[in-house]
DNA sequence: TAGATTGTTAATCGATTAACAATC
DNA sequence: TAGATTGTTAATCGATTAACAATC
């Protein structure tokens, strides 16, 4: 029951569940039962009961899974109790609207600077968040012990940034940017590319009938 | 060699081939290996030359894939030479800066409008994307024959969003929303969410040590 | 009690990796 | 030619699904 032990696809998974559930909370429902969770997400009930095995949480024959504890459970296994800090690198379109996206502190992702080399930005303010020069990320990074960069830069540009990111001392980069980037081990990226997710829609497309 | 039978995690990694190819391409490369793609985007040969068996391309012993003819094939495939025409339900900060954001045309996604159900932003212009009521979605649909509809609406709102897509037709949507939504069949459905990319970082960074 | 649903083991399925003959 | 690299088959690995005794 290592938390670190649980599989790539599942630890997918886990934010699914916890989105659920928080649904379920709010409507006021007490019990799902593997069923209920996996017709929700489009899943099979095994794989549901199969992936809740890997987090200190029982079910109860006939009821299911208590939904409050289940996702008090996966706040704590997915760490969402704690506070994180995250600066965003690239003051363009794409970074502005992350930083004044509400949903992000709600859910404990505070974000607390946008990094632009661009001198005609910094000093700016989008939302809460200042822009400030790339050039004090270090400073910065220190002071404010951030958790997590986020890659908002264009493609040509990643893996400079993912480097310097790296250079500073952050373990978790979350890349929007149209490139793969390397990083050393023990680094942590996740890639969430709306391009790539785009393009994987168009092959769907071309090759429906 | 059907196109439609490439499995679901080679299809994943097609448009990462295309990214790094187009690179390659763009820094003056004829040739990759197996090898030297594998080691850019943090995959085994193994798995290079097993993805790329099942796009037309033939390789060449001791030199690799020639990377002029392997963009060209992931292009047809992906459906790159197509143009898509997109829209975007909700102009929040996100949906507006997707609407400006200027990588979508350039590789053939073009952003055709706007919508919210907000009277004070319709008529708005972002970039050069309208805003319309959500009202019209159905006529413009069929008018400038729609083929994506992207999600950018508050959790809430996602699965009312999704209804009204399937019901005018739109047959693939991209759900940025942070919530699972439910489409009949037929339809496809990608998720794009940062805030569970956040969470997976966050769980990383909770088992580490 | 009877029936529904769990937790877990075993079976299946599919993806990744290894290996190697073919070949440029 | 000798060596590198392909395409493909076989082996391994891991994830998903099925099955079922335990249990509420």
């Amino acid at each position: 029951m290592e938390a670190s032990s649980i599989p790539q696809p599942v630890i997918h998974r886990l934010p699914k569940y916890l989105v659920h559930i928080q649904e379920l909370r709010e409507d006021g429902v007490a019990w799902a039962s593997s069923q209920d969770i996996a017709d929700a997400l489009g899943l099979t009930p095994s794989t549901v009961r199969q992936d809740l095995s890997h987090i200190d949480l029982r079910g109860i024959s006939k009821k299911g899974y208590e939904t409050s504890q289940l996702e008090a459970e996966l706040r704590l296994v997915l760490g969402a109790d704690i506070r994180h800090r995250v600066v965003i690198v690239g003051a363009g379109h794409l970074g502005r609207s992350l930083a004044m996206h509400g949903a992000f502190p709600q859910r404990g992702f505070e974000i607390c600077c946008l990094f632009d080399k661009d001198p005609s930005v910094v000093g700016r303010k989008f939302g809460t968040v200042d822009v400030m020069s790339i050039d004090s990320m270090g400073e910065v990074a220190r002071d404010k012990k951030i958790d997590i960069g986020l890659i908002a830069v264009p493609s040509h540009a990643a893996q400079e940034v993912a480097d310097a990111l790296v250079a500073v001392g952050i373990r978790a980069i979350l890349n929007l940017a149209y490139k793969h980037i390397q990083v050393p081990e023990g680094v942590h990226v996740v890639d969430a590319r709306i391009m790539e997710s785009l393009q994987e829609l168009a092959f769907a497309l071309r090759n429906d009938g």
